[in-house]
This record gives structure tokens, sequence and C-alpha cells, in this order.
DNA sequence: TACTGCCTAATACTTTAGTATAATCCGCTG
DNA sequence: CAGCGGATTATACTAAAGTATTAGGCAGTA
């Protein structure tokens, strides 16, 4: 059997990261554990982690809604280091549309904080051990069907857009810093909103929120 | 002299609630300390013991965020419970509207959770010792300067008005609602938005959601 | 190559949003 | 009582936002 894979947790509340490493200490006192307070950090450890030792396996459970980097684009570039890089996304909210696009970046399991701890310890346990079922998802009351979760597929474009627009900007400043007309602009804003059902931006500001998307 | 007042955490999230409580109890083994998940239970709480034994005094320790209700609503609840209930507010974002809206609210002390755990114990204590200067502000970075921060000065109509905005209605709809002409609606949507120094609904969503109002 | 999907842009709208000013009614306060 | 501020409504705009349809250029793909 190979090694088991190592542990980072990345979390902006020192609180909730030391309650975390002592839990997952006591259950695994043999493996190595890292934890840190932002997304960067936990990516550039694991960046050269990776590039140390391939075989190494790697287990990490991340924080939705950091400060400064969205916790989507997070998963996405961990994901992106390596294939032994396991993901679980911990979230205040199990909003499903935040649980389904967590999957969609790459997630291997969700779980809620308004979860029961113990049940939390077992999800990343079961994926130090490699029982995991990729798409568990750990609700509020437990263990919660993500089969038939909506996906929101947006294009690059409409996400940079969309960004824009969470950040209160109009049609007219959007076209500008992008270099596109305003008529642009209002045609990938009105495909934002045919993805995500809405019929304002400020509604589209609502729902990406929602989705945690620029957190 | 009297005796200590009693603790109340109010946090939705097990961990922190665990972790706050524990190292509470450590510091102050003698003092009666509850933890409750949500805004409604503690307020309930705390308005039973107030009947029960007005002398007693409370100091509660309540994370922003919490889902359903507005902290600052919670607050407001609180204090106007009694005289004798300080409300140390505890928040993961730090920003300098929300730490001004929570004074205005009536808190005594706002915790960052990015602070160093000590720290945030320290303050605590000092509540519970009556050594706890008002206004009080904790930041990521240590104690910072609440003396000018900048206070929101909105009626109950535009906090209603927004509250809906907020919610991703249209004029129309918020007229509809509280049985008023749209051009009613919009004359309070302009107010507000002189109020909240922005320029568009998206923006006021965004002032409203950094002020933790409708959170 | 033909097809598909994305980005771009245009025309041509309809509908909301947002601004400015003024006026009435009402409750509270000096 | 007079004054003040909040809530209401109105008129009259200007400026955005949002919808619909069409279409060219372009990259990837069956």
């Amino acid at each position: 059997m190979h090694a088991l894979p190592s542990l980072l947790i990345i979390d902006d509340h020192p609180i909730i990261r030391a309650a975390l490493a002592d839990a997952l200490r006591r259950r695994f006192p043999r493996v190595r554990l890292e934890a840190v307070g932002d997304a960067e950090s936990g990516i550039a450890l694991l960046k050269q982690e990776v590039k140390k030792r391939k075989a190494q396996s790697w287990c990490v459970l991340i924080d939705l809604g950091l400060p400064g980097i969205s916790g989507l684009a997070a998963i996405t570039q961990l994901r992106a280091l390596s294939d032994a890089v396991q993901v679980i996304a911990i979230s205040g909210n199990d909003d499903a549309l935040q649980v389904g696009a967590c999957f969609g970046a790459g997630a291997a399991a969700f779980i809620s904080k308004a979860a029961p701890t113990e049940d939390s310890i077992t999800i990343v346990a079961q994926a130090v051990e490699g029982t995991l079922i990729k798409g568990t998802w750990l609700s509020a009351r437990g263990l919660a069907d993500s089969s038939a979760l909506n996906r929101i597929a947006l294009t690059e474009r409409q996400i940079q857009v969309l960004s824009m627009i969470c950040q209160g900007m109009s049609n007219r400043e959007i076209a500008d810093q992008l270099g596109i007309t305003e008529i642009t602009a209002k045609s990938h804003v009105g495909g934002i909103f045919r993805e995500l059902h809405v019929a304002s931006r400020t509604q589209a500001v609502l729902v990406a929120q929602k989705l945690g998307l620029f957190a």
C-alpha cells in the first residue's frame, strides 16, 4: 500500500483552523498536517511539495468565502496542481448552487460548517483512507444527495463580466474597461441573466454570491 | 462587589462555538456559560433569564453573518432586553463600515475573527471583569481606532426598502409590497443612495452587505 | 469541410432606473 | 403655535438597463 495523503487546512479563521487541526491530529497522529490562513499560501505550499515529492498525495480542506480570492478559483488552481490532490470544500452555508459549483470546480466533497463536527471529521478520514466517494455532500442535516445539482455553465468572458457587475459597475464602465462596446457588454450581461435565471443585475449579484463566485 | 456577568455565545458554527466555550471556560471556570446556534434561541434565552433574575448581568458574544437574521438587528434586540446586557460582536471581516454599524446598534466591542485568539479572549475577560472600554475594536492587526467611524443614518422606511433592494426586487415590486406608488419607492431609493454615497442599487447592495445589514 | 460555440457588434426597441423639484400630510418638539 | 423631518405623491425629465434579432469573424472539432 502507498503512503497516506498529507493534510492541508486553508482557513482564515485561526479558531477554526486550530480546532480542525486538533481534531485531525487526534484522529491521524502520524499524518503530516499543514495549516495556513490564505489560499495563496496554500497553493504556493502545495506547488512546492508537488514538485519535491510527486508521489505524495494531498487532501486539502479549504474554507470557501476566504477574503481576496474566490473559493472556486482556489479549488480550480489546487486541482490543477496534481491529480493526487483531493479538495474538500468547507462552507458556512450549504446552498445547492454553491455545492454544485464546487463539484464543478473539482472538489471531491462539500462539508457544511453547520454539520456535526464528528461527521465532518469522518469525511476527512474517508479522504485520507481513500474511501471517500466523489460528490459527497454533508449538509447541515447530514448526508444529502448531490446527484442532480444545478450546474451553472458560464463562459470565461461571462464570468469576467459578472465579476464586474458584482463590483457595482455599469455596462458603460464594463465596456470601457474591457475595450468593447456597451452593446457587447449588454450582450454578455443578457447571456449571464439567462444562464442564472435572473432578470436584473442586482439579482445576478445575489446569485453569484450564493455560488460563492466572488466572495 | 456584585456577581460576575454570565456568558452567552451565539454562533451557528459548532466548531467555533466549542472552541470559544472551551477557551472561556478555562479562563472563567466559575462563570455560567451558555452557547446557542442561532440568534432567536439566544434572544429567547436572555429574555427568560432577565425576567427571572434582574440582577444578573450578561455578556453576549454574537457572530455577525448568522443565517436568517441580520446581526445588527440581533444586537439591537439583545440590547433592548436590559442595560445589564453587554454585546460583543464577532465578525469574519473587519470592514470599518460594519464596525461603525455595530457600535451604532449598541455593541460594546467588535472582534475580528482574524485577530489572535488570545487577544479575543482578553477582550471578553475585560467585559467579564467590567474593565472593557466601550467601542473597543480588535481588528486583524490588533487594536484599532474606532472613534471616527462612519455612521450611516437611514430611516426605518429606508432600511425597509433597502432590504428589499437587497433581495433583488424592482421599484415596482417594492411599491406593490409596501402599498405605495412606484414614485414613492423611487423617492426612498434615491434617499438611500445619497446616504450610502452610491449611484446604483447594485452598489447599494454591496454597501449594505459590507455593513452586514441583511446578511 | 461543415458544424458548433464564443466574442463581437449593430439596429431597434421597451422598460426600469435614477434625478430634480415641489407640494401635501402628519407627528414631534422647541 | 411654528418649525422640522419623515412619508407620501406628483410632474417631468435623462440616462441606463434590458430584450430581440441578426450577423461577421474565429477557434476547435466531427
